[in-house]
DNA sequence: TTCCATAACGGA
DNA sequence: CCGTTATGGAAC
């Protein structure tokens, strides 16, 4: 006799077994009551087993909550591997698998009536119905002209409800209820194109796209400069899969962020639209119901998310794709801390269908997966219109500061003057302010140099309430300068400014100017972005001035200069991945200028011009930057060439996270297996956040096993005490 | 998590 | 002595 394991909700974690009844149809995935001591409680079965001897006799299941199962039972892989890799507890792993929405048992199908013809009147009794009863005679006709039925509401709703009835009573007609979808793009209109022309670069990717579809053997990485083209690649292979009866799933990065891509999808299968489903943050409950169970009943095949639609329970997929695949926020940030484009790749394993990632900057990560034979590597090189990179000058502020009284001014007198010509011509310009990060370095305006820990070759954090520059990845600390130990400029300080003050400095220097600043105070409101960038695509702004938001595949024809007033922001946070970031972004943002007919201008101001992330991004060269960065990678055993876990202690008292992060310390210490380096506990980047006091210790690890494995041991043999909370983050993303 | 047994306590 | 409350282990 089998039985079923079952994972009880709730956060207790209980997994318990439980007779299957005679002829219930149980499968791992399948939500189900469950009885509980003398209550009864609801689960979801994570196996079938064998019935294991006990000394007592297990209990018979309750009811199936879904007659099929929830989960497929690929998913139920996926579900269980993040269980073990990301040391989380399966109750959490199932949350994400499953919307909360859709395990409500709250939520249901939104339904309309419909009126619908039985049995049509002949025409003796309609000339009756006429005179005594014009209102049936009327919804009769009415009925009858759109073809046997009819929604309720069209027929005026309430006030005809009455003569419905008494026509349903006589039987000529019956009212139904008939589900109907919650659109999220309700009443949006998108208009069919047609798939371009591949360039040479376009066709060549195209044709082991489609190998891979046919006959899936490893992940594709698609690098292509901005512009080349990918999305049409990404259209193209869609188009592919769903020719062939397969499903397409696409994550983007953060969805609502990119809408052009979304559009982009909606109007190439605007003739299959009700089989196109979109997941995000930002759909009601209702619009998440219908849509996972769109997807869940294979009515929707291609689906278009962001992260969390990793697990969108698609059958037979021909290809998921990851778009940006470098994003930080395909990283999940509370548990389980999956991350989206990794979990994409495992679960193309696990399908047997295409992988392919997407970016004009890789994540090194990725790269090296295709240096070491991982993945293949598809390159497009040209812009698919053949415009020109854009020409990127960088400008020195050391320089640029001497010339002023005071230090240097936000905006430099090039990128002034060159702001004055573009808008002069009646042209368009986006101003990208990089402020990264609570933690502060200490840079000296005069030489640029930055007070960098002499073990990891990373900038030092400013603590203010010590003086000390402390280390974030080791922990070593030293005493804060006096004088720039490079120049000897007693000026050394931290200096920053952020999108408000640069707004205040426009306004003043283009006074006619129409400005929109772009962050996260400024677009809380909901379609506040959409609805701006929309002003700006119409030319009713002329300045955009913004942070990381706007870095991200914006297509603007007639923006044709872009301004990074601070390149270095970024670059000097305690972060082995900061370079790689302050790559990433500046080749982003370029990317930006010249997309139409006229030529891009690129405008970076930095304190560090000589810094490699600078230079490479500078002359459009991903392949010497990741040259470069990876030996910088291999000789302090960073990613890729590691993995690397953080271990987080939150508490109200501070001594007691310290105390906490101490001893886990000393138990990862004993027994450390080979292959893991343990880092030091210390203070993290945001010292105190929400009240609560955050220390944190790094571990890398060259097996992701072995160091997920020995951490997740120590973790489950020390209970932290009652106020401190524990973080467990592999494959950490931002410290 | 909820339930239940048991211990601990305190008023009479 | 018995009812009330606190504590901790078990639930399949």
């Amino acid at each position: 006799m089998p039985a079923a394991r079952v994972l009880i909700d709730g956060p207790s974690e209980l997994v318990f077994d439980y007779s299957i009844p005679e002829g219930m149809e149980a499968k791992p995935g399948c939500r189900v009551k469950i009885p509980l001591r003398n209550r009864s409680s609801t689960g979801t079965i994570l196996d079938i087993t064998e019935e294991m001897p006990t000394h007592f006799t297990l209990r018979p299941m309750g009811e199936l909550i879904d007659p099929e199962p929830l989960i497929t039972p690929k998913l139920m892989e996926l579900g269980k591997w993040m269980a073990d890799y990301y040391g989380t507890p399966m109750e959490l792993v199932m949350r994400a698998l499953i919307p909360e929405s859709v395990r409500q048992e709250s939520h249901s199908e939104k339904t309309r009536k419909v009126v619908h013809i039985i049995d049509q009147p002949d025409e003796e009794t309609m000339d009756k119905l006429a005179k005594r009863a014009p209102r049936q005679h009327l919804i009769l006709t009415l009925v009858d002209a759109a073809g046997g039925q009819m929604p309720l509401a069209d027929l005026g709703g309430g006030s005809v409800t009455a003569s419905v009835k008494s026509l349903e009573k006589n039987g000529y007609v019956e009212l139904k209820d008939e589900a109907i979808r919650r659109d999220p793009d309700e009443g949006e209109e998108f208009l069919e194109d047609q798939p371009l022309k591949l360039n040479p670069d376009q066709a060549a990717a195209m044709e082991q796209v489609i190998a891979q579809i046919d006959q899936p053997e490893k992940p594709m990485l698609m690098h292509g400069v901005t512009g080349s083209g990918k999305t049409e690649v990404y259209l193209q292979a869609a188009q592919r899969c769903i020719d062939l009866g397969k499903s397409v799933l696409v994550l983007l990065p953060e969805i609502s962020l990119t809408p052009q891509t979304v559009q982009r999808f909606k109007s190439r299968f605007a003739s299959i639209q009700d089989q196109v489903a979109v997941l995000h943050s930002h759909l009601s409950q209702g619009e998440r119901f219908d849509e996972w169970h769109r997807i869940r009943t294979s009515k929707a095949r291609i689906v278009i998310g962001a992260r969390s639609a990793v697990f969108a329970p698609l059958t037979n997929l021909g290809i998921i794709i990851v778009d940006e695949e470098h994003e930080n926020s395909y990283k999940q940030d509370s548990a389980p801390r999956y991350h989206g484009r990794d979990l994409a790749v495992l679960r193309g394993h696990i399908e047997n269908c295409a992988v392919l990632l997407g970016s004009a900057t890789p994540s090194l990560e990725s790269f090296h997966n295709t240096e070491s034979g991982k993945y293949h590597l598809l390159t497009l090189e040209e812009r698919a219109d053949n415009q020109s990179l854009p020409i990127i000058r960088i400008i020195d502020m050391r320089i640029e500061g001497k010339k002023h009284k005071g230090g240097p001014a936000i905006l430099s007198d090039p990128l002034r003057g060159h702001m004055e010509k573009k808008l002069a011509e009646g042209e368009q310009v986006i101003l990208f302010l990089n402020r990264r990060g609570f933690a502060r370095s200490l840079q000296c305006p005069g030489c640029g140099h930055v007070c960098e820990c002499r073990h990891c070759a990373l900038p030092m954090t400013y603590h203010r309430a010590e003086e000390r520059l402390i280390c974030h990845m080791c922990g070593h600390q030293a005493i804060t300068p006096r004088k720039c130990p490079e120049c000897g400029d007693p000026a050394i300080r931290f200096q920053g400014y952020g999108t408000e003050q640069v707004e205040g400095v426009l306004k003043k220097c283009f006074p006619q100017a129409r400005l929109a600043r772009i962050d996260t105070d400024t677009m809380r409101r909901k379609n506040a972005l959409r609805d701006t960038l929309r002003a700006f695509h119409q030319r009713k702004i002329d300045i955009i001035i913004g942070t990381q938001m706007i870095a991200k595949g914006l297509h603007f024809p007639n923006v044709t200069l872009v301004g990074v007033l601070n390149a270095d922001l970024g670059l000097h946070v305690p972060d082995f991945r900061a370079g790689e970031r302050t790559f990433q972004l500046l080749t982003q943002v370029a990317g930006r200028a010249g997309r139409g007919e006229l030529e891009g201008e690129v405008i970076i101001q930095t304190f560090t011009p000589h810094s490699p992330s600078i230079q490479f991004a500078r002359h459009h060269d991903f392949l010497g930057y990741a040259d470069q960065e990876l030996e910088f990678r291999k000789q302090f055993g960073y990613p890729p060439y590691t993995h690397c876990a953080l271990i987080g202690t939150r508490s109200n008292h501070e001594r007691r996270a310290e105390f906490t992060l101490e001893n886990l310390h000393q138990r990862l210490k004993t027994d450390l297996p080979d292959g893991i380096t343990l880092g030091e506990p210390m203070p993290a980047a945001l010292t105190k956040a929400h009240g609560q006091y955050r220390f944190q210790l790094m571990l890398l690890g060259h097996s992701a096993r072995g160091l997920s494995r020995h951490i997740n041991k120590i973790l489950a043999q020390t209970p932290p005490p009652e106020d401190v909370t524990i973080v467990f983050d592999m494959d950490a993303m931002g410290f």
